[in-house]
DNA sequence: TTTATTTTTTCACATAGGTTAAAAATATTT
DNA sequence: AAATATTTTTAACCTATGTGAAAAAATAAA
């Protein structure tokens, strides 16, 4: 749940790159990236929001990430380092991106200082937010990863259905129904 | 557990960078950072091993990472924004470690582009490792964690103490025991 | 406005891993 | 080598969360 700061949007080095891009739109369930394939695109979100989610391997479907305006999103591994993709990535609501090429990507890195830099700092607060998501699931429980997203992430908490937000937590569906309902701290 | 590659530690920009850093020495259970204070420096382990690791506010510590020769280490959100530390820094061998400064550092980044790159293709790793870990924890069981930490870094295992070991995987002690002594699956 | 589909809740029961405490094994210091 | 400190194992018991199945509610489709 990065979000891009419109300073960095409205640069011309940007401006520029985005000259190059593509803006594509998905209907509510299409799958944007299937697993297995190569992730070609770094996709910003214009409208709508997208998930990005795994098999476990024993039939469930876990949400890595979500992905409103603004915010991007990747399958990370595949699209940096151009190998199959772990991930799918689905819209689950009728949604807009710009679609930015990892070659188109890699010349913007090579030709300018300012986006090799947006792209290391950006890297940089995905990498601390990733650190923070993973001493949430060692330190809290259930119910204060909720209380933490309900915090944090209102709006993702009201647009996503309540199995994408359990398996995003790291527990079940039927755990976060219970979670919600009882009084029980 | 991040290696960086010998063809960057040789390079002209790395080089001229190490010029400007800090060689540091610990003793076994030294503090290279305390939880708290702004952390100044990137670590790079030249002999030894560290651990970064936070406090869970019941009393337990729990290790984030480990490093060993080689591998970088800091407390990623302090460093790079500057901010109080929620990670302490511990030797856990006599350790030899060069000190990149933030300071430093970010000249560096200002000033040459292959530094800029080489701190956004790390990042980019660094962030597809953390993607891992919260995979394995939300899918996988403290004894096929156990089972993957053994098969990747059987090293760090073997430099270890259990408790680290086990807080690391996100178990308790006796649990990393259990699983170990018993022949269960 | 009925039917079908999807999402959410509820419930009984199971279990992985936590908790507490102590013993055993190892390592370190004197 | 004794004494002390640290680390690892063991064991009995406990609890948060998972599992499986079904009912209820909400939403979408016909």
């Amino acid at each position: 749940m990065i979000k891009i700061d419109s300073t960095i949007l409205n640069s011309e080095a940007f401006t520029s790159l985005l000259e190059k891009v593509e803006s594509l739109t998905f209907k509510k369930g299409e799958l944007i990236l299937k697993g297995g394939e190569i992730c070609k695109y770094l996709f910003i979100v214009e409208h709508g929001l997208l998930r990005s989610f795994y098999y476990d391997g024993k039939g469930n479907d876990i949400t890595h990430w979500f992905a409103k305006e603004k915010m991007i999103v990747t399958a990370p591994e595949s699209f940096f380092n151009q190998e199959k993709s772990l991930f799918n990535i689905e819209a689950i609501e009728d949604t807009t991106v710009i679609a930015i090429s990892h070659e188109i990507l890699e010349q913007a890195f090579e030709n300018s200082k300012t986006i090799e830099r947006f792209g290391r700092i950006l890297t940089t607060q995905i990498m601390i937010t990733l650190g923070r998501k993973i001493i949430d699931l060692q330190t809290k429980n259930a119910k204060a990863r909720h209380n933490e997203l309900i915090k944090n992430y209102p709006d993702i908490f009201r647009r996503v259905n309540l199995g994408h937000i359990a398996s995003y937590l790291g527990m079940t569906q039927q755990s976060l129904s219970r979670i919600r309902n009882n009084s029980v701290e």
